[in-house]
Formats: structure tokens, C-alpha cells, sequence
DNA sequence: GCGCAATTGCGAATTATTCGCAATTGCGGA
DNA sequence: TCCGCAATTGCGAATAATTCGCAATTGCGC
């Protein structure tokens, strides 16, 4: 965990635990997309004490706190991924559940336009594209 | 329902019974948004018979024909709504949890354009702002 | 270093959704 | 029109994802 997210706890009055470092540094160190169970497994490793509970409670205060984004990718279980990185936005296959990110170049201007025309304070942006992928359409027509 | 329900469904090799009908003419009168629980509660009133079971099982029958799409306004449980309407997008209000439907003039071009570039074949796209909206602002600041 | 509120681990509870099965019913064909 | 049977339903139990209650532990301001 780095300084400033250090910073971001401790302005929302959390405390650095090692569950909370440890876990913040197994999403970054993933890359993206991790489900609460897979976050719990890889962080059990290091930590054999672990509970699942604290898993869903870091999450959470992670994502009060504005660091972690939560990903709703098709699956009854979310996903979470670290905020505020470039190509936020994912195309996912119905078929095989694989993610590609990519990045959009209107986010910023509907997020000013839509937050100025209805009112809003426009926080965060969720584009996602659900389909098919190359793979599965050439699977499917076999 | 419509006879171009009705040919969606049996294309799909599905039966029109008193249920489905019913069910799906809940969330046409409801205009939008409602979730499995909801839909359940309004259809019973007029079969009190249904099963929750049977709501379900019809969202993933209706859901899997393309008649309704699902979702995920920030919850924990599911929303439907009807496919294929204009003004497609939500803007969520994460305090108050309003939801507000817009157009995007970029959707279609992006559905073009990234399906091309990744090779999807891109059968839906969700594009959702969530923020604060005026009122909570307001009471925010109180 | 001390004290205490925040946090943790545990298992039980809750919520959303699916499943198994016997009874019922839509609908294609005689 | 009515028959037969596979699809569908209702029910209650099962599963999956997430949260909660509580006693024990632990960061961190003083």
C-alpha cells in the first residue's frame, strides 16, 4: 500500500490494517477484474488467518473510499478493480466471460453533459459492451 | 402480450402460458426498472397462485429471447426492463437511488467501431453514470 | 506504553436465485 | 376435437453471495 492510500484511509478515518494492505496489494498485483473469493484465496495464501468477512468489509471501505470500482460482468458475483486508471470501460463475451478493456474517448464530455443537464454530480462512468468474441462466433459455427 | 412476443417466443421454442403473458405485461405497464421481487408482488395480485420460482425462471426465459434486458443499478438484486426502447441509459443516484434515462448519441458508433476493432460481435451495450443527483446534493449541504 | 474504539475471525443469518420433483397444461398431430 | 407428452408450474428445499453479531484482538492518539 502506498502513501496515498495511506492517505485515503486515514482521511475516512480507517485504520491500516495488515488485512487491508494485504488485500489492496493482491488486486493491484492482479491487474484487474478479481472476485471476492478469488481476492480471499490468493490473500489466504499470505495470510492463512484470513476470514472471508474481512475480505467483504475491506472491500467495502475500499470502495467507500473511492480506491476499488465494483464491476457487474455478466456472473451473479461482482467484480472489483482498481480505480481511476486509464481504459476503464470493457467489452465482455457472453460465451467465454473474457474482458477486454478499452478506453472511450466520450466519457469525460457525457459525464459534463449529462451531469450539467439533469443536475448531477457525475462520480463514475460504467460502459460496458456485452457480445460475442472472434473465438466463440468461429466455435459456434463449426 | 403482442403477436411479435408471442413469435419471439415460440421461435425460441417456448410456450405462451397464462404466466408469461402475465408477467411480461407487468413490466411493460410498469415502465421500467422493476425487480424479480416487485414483478412477483404485482403479478400475484392477479394470479395469486405464482411462484416466485416461476418469475425467475420467465426473466431468464424473456431475458434469453431478448425481450427484457437486466440491470444493475447499484444493489444487490437485479432490475429489468424492456429491450430495445429508446433512452437506454441510467444515471444513478447513489443516495437516493433515482434513476434517470437518457439517449446516447454514441452508442451505435461505438458498437460499430469497437466491435470491428476487438472483433466482438456486440449484442448489447450498458453505459451507466452514477452520482448525486440535485436534491441530495442539496440535502448534503443542509 | 495505555486505553479504547475500530477491526478481525468465526459461525450463523440473510438475501437473491436456482433446483428437484410431482402435478398440471399448452399445443402439434391423429 | 381430443390425445399424448414434453414443457411448464408451484412448492419447498438447496445453493451462492454477502452481511451480521459478538467476543477477542489490535492500531494509534495521547
Amino acid at each position: 500500500m502506498n502513501e496515498s492510500d495511506r492517505k485515503i484511509l486515514r482521511r475516512a478515518g480507517k485504520r491500516i490494517t495488515p488485512q487491508r494492505v494485504l488485500i489492496l496489494k493482491v488486486i493491484r498485483e492482479s491487474g484487474g477484474h478479481l472476485d471476492a473469493d478469488e481476492i480471499y484465496r490468493l490473500a489466504k495464501q499470505k495470510a492463512p488467518r484470513l476470514s472471508l468477512s474481512t475480505v467483504y468489509r475491506t472491500i467495502n471501505v475500499l470502495k467507500e473510499a473511492g480506491v476499488i470500482e465494483e464491476l457487474h460482468l455478466g456472473e451473479e458475483h461482482h467484480h472489483y478493480e482498481l480505480r481511476g486508471e486509464k481504459g476503464h470501460h470493457h467489452l465482455i463475451c457472453q460465451d467465454c466471460g473474457k474482458v477486454v478493456e478499452f478506453e472511450c474517448p466520450f466519457s469525460e464530455q457525457l459525464m459534463r453533459d449529462l451531469g450539467e443537464k439533469y443536475g448531477f454530480e457525475i462520480a463514475a462512468i460504467h460502459l460496458d459492451l456485452v457480445g460475442h468474441c472472434a473465438e466463440c462466433r468461429r466455435e459456434e459455427r463449426k
